[in-house]
DNA sequence: GCTTAAAGGTTTATACTTGAAATAATCTGC
DNA sequence: GCAGATTATTTCAAGTATAAACCTTTAAGC
């Protein structure tokens, strides 16, 4: 088991980076918790509910299945679910895209709209508290480093 | 702290750490579609069931349902039905505490311990190539901040 | 002793998630 | 034209996740 080498064996990068990813993991979980429970009591809803809405925002022209599901990098059939109990409740809808009876577009009602409005911005503010122990310079180059990592793993 | 200015735009600063938060969730959730598909093609398993499998391990003498939650930081009832497939696959088992008829404490078998000694190397592995973008003292330094992080949320 | 509160777990209802299979529409080469 | 591949999406089975309701067992007060 553990080496009886009392001596030497300076601890190998990989301990280094295995005790990032545990922190890493942490912390996101440690967030994601706390959103997830503001999101719950403050507004009945949910973080991939929140997610789909978030980026239905940022393409205010509609989304297909696939890019939403590519965008938010989930399964195909994960987004079908979400998407039909957000259609459900009023705040998104599909329509036929033209010239292609597979495909839909799904895009925010106004109601949807609005209510992301709201979120978002208590969002904001929420992730802004829970992230308030870093300054913004810090916030920045750690973005450059997790950048890295993407960039190294996409490859 | 800043004061509240209700006629104030939010200021830039959250707006970094807002991009930190996206960034976090990315990374983290790439790394972890990695090591899940790993777990999957390579053991037949998956990232809860590791999880679960590396609290066992690190304490031999076993844990109650509840510190397994309170660990993993995850729902009591979650746990239930993640030890209650390890149990079924021979991997963990459950024995009476003696003088509390309520609780049962879970621990590897045998054949549990030696499955997760070769998951958790190669998981090791895996986990060092995903971040080997980072050298050793950028992890070291990430840590520190992302602790920082937790402490403050914790309070 | 008896009552009540707290602790340890499971169960339930609902939602999220994946990978694989199925369905349907479109495109391609010939 | 049309067989075969590709694309867009849904359906399915299994597993993961939460919160809330519930059942026991244990601890605490009086």
């Amino acid at each position: 088991m553990t080496s009886p080498d009392p001596e030497m064996t300076p601890e190998p990068d990989s301990k280094a980076r295995l005790r990032l990813w545990l922190k890493l993991l942490k912390v996101t979980r440690a967030v994601e918790a706390d959103l997830r429970e503001n999101l719950r009591t403050e507004f009945t809803s949910t973080l991939p509910r929140f997610d789909v809405m978030s980026a239905l925002s940022r393409h205010g022209e509609g989304l297909k299945m696939s890019e939403l599901s590519g965008l938010l990098k989930v399964s195909n059939g994960n987004v079908t679910g979400i998407v039909e109990r957000l259609v459900e409740d009023g705040i998104a809808l599909r329509e036929a895209v033209p010239g292609d009876r597979r495909a839909s577009r799904v895009r925010l009602t106004r109601k949807g709209a609005e209510e992301f409005a709201r979120q978002a911005s208590e969002h904001e503010h929420w992730v802004n508290e829970l992230l308030g122990a870093l300054e913004t310079d810090e916030a920045t180059a750690m973005i450059e480093q997790l950048d890295r990592i993407i960039r190294e793993e996409a490859q």
